[in-house]
DNA sequence: GAAGCTGGAA
DNA sequence: CCCGGTCCAGCTTC
């Protein structure tokens, strides 16, 4: 690994924080300090020294109890909350063992607040159930005192539904017996194989005393020695259910949701189990078991990076819970593609799988089987088709055994949402690579589904060769002189066009793509805006999808880009965050993002993460965001890579793309051309039909796209440029600097980190990328 | 299969 | 502080 990318990380609102702006010298040090790998503060972070020996076991314990709030290599920080502690206690944690551990991993002894915020958080979080019995809900706990308390709730009381076998029970409870593990069994899971997380004896690294320290973090793993505890419950209505939910959360007693769907003998069963061959990876597995540790199904969210394999895990999931199964997607593209994945890694027969789109209304046949629909779809609330409100009086008809929520950071805006009260479903499972938003609704989760059950980090998963290895870089490009000017001239709309269509970005894209198509790499370059979208594209003679480009002809484009050795790289607009199904690609650009969402810069890194180790040290994919120096588009960048860089990942500010100035054929080098794109640029957008203006009346087309172009449409715009130009009345004619000349390299220490390897089958005739460092170095951003 | 609408994201 | 202005998706209707 590389030494300079590990210690350059910008560490803004993270960890540098912490150190930053307390003192915390004051806490006493334990006397064996130096083996204990963490600090807590009394405030509720939660320093953890990456490099310890112990630090695997110490963040396995962690991500279950804290919320991680940034990952990079060697200081992790993390944060508890109540919300955190209480996923804890929903994977099965107690108060004691939390604190147990958490005392014997820290250097200082835990402060009194914190152990405070522990009981508070896990004495009452966790200890009272939503239960869904033979279509009746339950409020259910081993602690009869706490419904009591409930009972006392004016919203709760009126939501009891008091039935007869009520009335002899003591204090107006029903008392039964809680199930347990024994012998549930997960599929995909090979008994034999002893748990990675608890190495076999001898074996490994881990000591004595390690063993030791993590004794109590076994989860759920000794409740098969354990008697169940008697339960008592009461009856609420299924109407008040949402009510009921809510008041509980803000009483500060949230209700778990648990599906006890072994003793389920009202629903039919789904015959269905993962294939023989199917194995589910560690994590995966790791994540099934927070999920199933206790017997049921606990309703929650489990996030994983893309690639990692979430829907296996939530395949897995359903074959495990057998039953009715309803699949939410967010595009009818990843409908067919969960179809696709459950008849790949699962039994299930065709005909048991039924789809619910615009397109396709279909039931299952049998009792039981599996529907895969979108989230609108569910929601709609205007107009339904015939077909589609008969499909809809059967969807809300059902009694689901599991709803499966894919990419479930969409679930708290208000039209999906409201498939949660439509959709009367035992267990919730939420899956998501991003559990961000950009608004404040992300907790709301909370309660809409469940607490957070296990969350991967990427960096882990990347060392251990599960996603690749990604090398993030911001590539910084002036603005040439004529177009800086026109920024400081223009409104916001027509600014964001200047930066992106800024001549030295161009180049820079498009020297980053000849370097990275002679490597040998799949390269993707996002665009958000249209314009410049259709202007690279064209220019640098490549294919690209957006969204008025027809599903035939993305089909078209991406099976040539995955297939043909002739087209090595596409362009997309942000079509490509969700839609569509990428083929594997090993480099990224982006040209345009101006709004700071971390989740489409997180989900756009995960469509290389899929690439594969090409040699054994180095990167295996490249992640670049082009950024217009001293514009809007430096805020929006910081503001986006936050995701990324909590996860770990560590972005180099290039600020010379080495060997560029030498580059031969660049696009508009001479400041003509460069005048030419600036009138191009400031005329565009005054009609939608300028979008198909062709910056340089190129009829070049790779893939067939079929141009709307109206005969006069790119001719006329290029004649009214070239007037302009005539006359001179902008007086444009500074000679402008190439990249290196405006670059303030001055400034930098230049540092040779990754030497590239060339992939490519053929010879290349030219050696340069072998003997050049592509990157040079980044200074610090402060 | 195009148009009209609504909704999501930021 | 909220709200854009834009792109995209879904579904329905014609």
């Amino acid at each position: 690994m590389d030494v300079v990318s590990q210690s350059h990380n910008f560490q803004r609102d993270s960890v540098s924080k912490i150190f930053g702006n307390h003192d915390y010298t004051w806490l006493p040090l334990k006397q064996d300090h130096e083996s204990r790998p963490l600090w807590i503060t009394e405030d509720g972070h939660i320093i953890l020294e990456g490099f310890s020996p112990i630090a695997e076991k110490a963040i396995d314990f962690l991500i279950t109890i804290a919320e991680p709030v940034s990952r990079p290599s060697h200081i992790h920080e993390y944060r508890l909350t109540p919300y955190s502690l209480y996923a804890a206690v929903s994977v099965g944690l107690e108060t004691e063992d939390i604190i147990e551990v958490l005392s014997r991993l820290s250097k200082v002894p835990v402060p009194e607040s914190i152990l405070g915020l522990i009981r508070d958080c896990t004495l009452s979080y966790g200890k009272v159930k939503l239960v869904l019995k033979h279509n009746r809900y339950f409020v259910e706990s081993s602690h009869p005192e706490m419904l009591q308390k409930l009972l006392r709730d004016q919203v709760i009381r009126e939501a009891r539904v008091v039935g007869e076998d009520d009335a002899n029970s003591a204090g107006g409870l029903i008392t039964g017996k809680a199930p347990n593990a024994k012998d549930l069994t997960i599929p995909g899971i090979k008994k034999d194989v002893p748990d990675p997380n608890k190495p076999a004896n001898g074996a490994g690294t881990s000591t004595q005393s390690e063993e030791e320290i993590f004794a109590v973090v076994g989860l759920d793993k000794d409740d098969d020695d354990i008697e169940p505890d008697d339960v008592h419950s009461f009856e609420i209505g299924s109407s008040s259910v949402e009510i009921v939910k809510k008041r509980c959360n803000e009483l500060d007693y949230p209700m778990l949701e648990e599906y006890d769907f072994r003793n389920d003998t009202r629903n039919p069963n789904l015959e269905m189990d993962l294939k023989p061959i199917t194995v589910i990876r560690p994590y995966q597995e790791k994540s099934l078991s927070k999920m199933f540790g206790n017997g049921r199904a606990r309703s929650g969210i489990i996030v994983l990076p893309c690639g990692a394999g979430k829907t296996l895990v939530g395949i897995t999931a359903a074959c495990t819970v057998k039953k009715n199964t309803l699949v939410l997607c967010t595009s009818s593209v990843s409908v067919l593609q969960w179809k696709q994945q459950f008849l790949l890694w699962s039994n299930i027969k065709p005909h048991q799988i039924a789809l619910f789109t615009a397109d396709q209304k279909e039931k299952f046949l049998g009792a039981s089987g599996i529907v895969i629909s979108t989230y609108s779809m569910v929601a709609n609330t205007r107009n339904r088709s015939h077909d589609a409100e008969k499909m809809m009086k059967f969807l809300r008809s059902q009694e689901w055994g599991f709803l499966l929520l894919d990419e479930v950071h969409v679930v708290p805006a208000n039209m999906f949402r409201k498939v949660l009260t439509t959709i009367a479903a035992h267990a919730k499972l939420g899956l998501t690579a991003t559990l961000v938003r950009e608004d404040e609704k992300i907790d709301d989760l909370n309660f809409l589904i469940g607490p957070k059950l296990y969350e991967a980090n990427w960096m882990d998963l990347a060392s251990r060769g599960h996603i690749a290895n990604v090398q993030c870089a911001e590539v910084w490009c002036p603005m040439t002189p004529a177009f800086y000017r026109e920024y400081l001239r223009e409104n916001s709309r027509k600014r964001a066009l200047l930066y992106v269509m800024n001549p030295n970005k161009f180049q820079a894209c498009q020297y980053l793509i000849r370097y990275h198509e002679e490597r040998g790499d799949k390269i993707i370059v996002f665009s958000d805006n249209v314009f410049a979208l259709v202007a690279y594209a064209r220019k640098l003679e490549k294919p690209f999808i957006y969204g008025e480009t027809s599903q035939q002809e993305r089909v078209r484009i991406l099976q040539n880009f995955q297939h043909n050795p002739q087209i090595n790289t596409i362009f997309l607009s942000k079509v490509g965050d969700t839609s569509i199904d990428l083929p594997e690609a090993t480099c990224l650009i982006q040209v345009s993002s101006h709004y700071g969402s971390r989740r489409q810069e997180a989900q756009r890194l995960g469509r290389i993460l899929r690439a594969k180790r090409r040699n054994d040290e180095g990167f295996n994919a490249f992640f670049y965001s082009l950024v217009s120096k001293d514009t809007q588009e430096m805020y929006y960048s910081t503001k986006r890579q936050q995701f990324l860089i909590d996860q770990g990942y560590a972005f180099k500010v290039i600020t010379n793309l080495d060997g560029m100035d030498q580059e031969q054929d660049l696009v508009y080098s001479t400041p003509a051309e460069q005048l030419s794109l600036l009138q191009t640029v400031l005329l565009a957008q005054e009609s939608a039909a300028d979008m198909n203006a062709d910056v340089e009346h190129d009829d070049y087309d790779l893939t067939g796209n079929t141009v709307r172009r109206t005969g006069a449409g790119g001719g006329s715009i290029l004649s009214h440029v070239g007037s302009s130009v005539a006359g001179g009345s902008n007086g444009a004619k500074r000679s402008v600097g190439g990249l290196k000349s405006l670059s303030g390299g001055d400034q930098m220490a230049y540092i040779e980190y990754n030497k590239p390897v060339s992939m490519k089958d053929k010879d290349k005739n030219k050696d340069k990328g072998e003997h050049h460092a592509l990157f040079k170095k980044y200074y610090n951003k402060k």
